[in-house]
DNA sequence: TTGAAAGCGCTAACAC
DNA sequence: GTGTTAGCGCTTTCAA
């Protein structure tokens, strides 16, 4: 059986409370004491029972984490920040995936509720209307911390990435180097596309250099197929025109884009430029490595960690928006006029 | 304030065995009484406190579950099957990141024994022998299941692909195309690259083709600098010699074995043959897409989570052994005889 | 079919 | 500095 707090004390011949007070080092105890304790805690392999602890205590040390996939290494870096932060607080960390589902989204974060956890953060909440009221009800019951979403809730957390701003230095980026006429490649069913698009006709409109047929839509952009769909498309499409450059909402469709680029015999970055966003680690596996938008994911999440823990233990709603900043890597570069 | 079980009982009218009977459905409550009691529940909105219930019922109903990385895709795969399998159970899964560090694997798992998990799944272990010692010594007080582990020690669980067959047949596949000399690049720390090195010096040998020079390490293998180590080291080496066919001990390397090839001119699988391992998604990412051997990770997670509840629930420890099939693709076709 | 009550292991008054 | 003890919220015998 496993050792009590009332073996170590019946071991070193002290009451219970003084072992507490060793194990937890909040009162004074005589050093000869504490020494007697300490041996009986090693002789006894005492190790603390936690939920004895929270349930006197009533706290909970863990935090619930639920992220909408795994297929987007997106998220996986994101997960990968907040694990870092928890990691040197005393919390620890409970994840639940929800399959790109929204009941499945809020069973995660019921079950969470359940399993008594401090607090909830949600990764990508699912912008399905009908999850807004139960999250609406549960902020009241609970911690909250939401990344990168759209929706405003009172009592809610929130770290958000700057996309608009990013959006409008991957263009500037791209003017930078020459080019006029940029393909804009984006995808469905996401506001960050939406964002983004907002930004790039408005830009490219007050430059005089706006062709609605400039725009792609590559349908689902966080898929696997995501990659080779964006890549037949763009071949189609670079078939009767040769954009010099290519603004790609993520980076999966970058990769798409070069993986077309290298089918059609176009070099990158000398005959064509390639942007895409995220700046997941898939951008760096590429030949050329892709120039991208670094929505800081690790810092997203290492974020999201820190406003919980503040929100647990001063009870401040706070929110957080992180700046998008260009990575410039090998596939973008000056413009080459047509010979 | 939070409503309690006893809260329920004054409101109900009842006594908390009858709430706690409700509650677990594990007694005969009469329909009225029941009726009575759920009504004061919905109401109060109450839900019972997990601390409580482990305290009493000696159990914890959470599984600890430790990996090296977030940055080979394996991981999440591997994770994304063990929180699939675990859903439908009633443990949830607590998580840790080792970042591929053996002391901080170590610590990862004692943290999981003081927050009283049911058991502990680690993913990958390290490979380093210190870590031995404390495994032989945890695997007496707790349930581990390891995931791709070379070790054996008495009392754990194990799930592995069987990467020999796998490596051997990626061997013969790249036979059947007529390659001879093949190079084989591995990593550090891990004993799925052991293994199959040991595969590739015995079939080689036993071919007459082996060069111990043939044998290529590109240092830690699980990092996002992989790809681009590995490229740069096969770049320097192919300066010398051209092989017709390279084997790769993950996809990471195999990306960046794709990398160096294109730098250097050589077309895949035209001049030179690919073969990657695991199958991640991002196989499917790169021109051409990667021939690799499919480790099936969700099947070794969901496995690895089976392994582990049968383990917990009727003290059965148990091994299972995953096939691995190769998944042809573009990166792997017939030697060309040099000109 | 229900209730009373004894813990599960721990912390934190409160007493000395 | 140290011990005694009353809970934290729940399950489960044992009686009724």
């Amino acid at each position: 059986m496993k050792a009590t707090i009332i073996d170590v004390a019946k071991d070193s011949g002290v009451s219970v409370a003084t072992v507490s007070r060793v194990v937890n080092g909040n009162y004074p105890v005589r050093e000869k004491t504490r020494l007697k304790v300490e041996d009986a805690i090693k002789k006894l392999e005492y190790v603390p029972n936690l939920q004895a602890r929270e349930l006197n205590m009533q706290r909970s040390s863990s935090i619930g984490v639920v992220v909408p996939s795994f297929d987007n290494m997106f998220f996986a870096e994101v997960l990968d920040g907040i694990e870092e932060h928890l990691r040197q607080s005393s919390y620890s960390l409970l994840l639940a995936c929800a399959q790109n589902d929204a009941a499945r989204e809020e069973e995660c974060v019921r079950d969470f509720i359940t399993r008594n956890v401090s607090g909830v953060i949600v990764v990508s909440p699912n912008t399905e209307m009908a999850v807004s009221d139960f999250y609406e009800n549960t902020a009241a019951r609970l911690p909250l911390v939401f990344v990168n979403s759209a929706r405003e809730i009172a009592g809610i957390s929130y770290v958000t990435s700057d996309q608009s701003s990013g959006a409008r230095a991957a263009l500037e980026h791209l003017f930078h180097y020459g080019h006029e006429r940029i393909l804009f490649v984006q995808g469905e069913n996401s506001d960050s596309y939406r964002i983004k698009e907002k930004v790039y006709r408005s830009v490219m409109q007050e430059r005089g250099t706006f062709h609605e047929a400039d725009i792609v839509n590559i349908g689902e952009g966080n898929r696997i197929e995501t990659v080779e769909n964006t890549m037949f498309i763009l071949m189609d499409m670079m078939l009767g025109f040769a954009p010099t450059a290519i603004f790609c909402c993520n980076d999966l469709m970058a990769m798409g884009a070069l993986n077309a680029c290298q089918r059609m015999g176009r070099r990158v970055p000398q005959d064509i430029s390639l942007i895409g966003y995220d700046n997941t680690a898939l951008s760096r596996y590429t030949a050329p490595n892709l120039t991208t938008i670094d929505q800081h994911m690790g810092d997203l999440g290492r974020e999201a960690a820190r406003l919980m823990l503040k929100r647990i233990e001063d009870g401040v709603t706070e929110s957080v928006v992180l700046a998008n900043t260009v990575v410039e890597r090998g596939s973008t570069g000056f413009r080459v006029e047509e010979s």
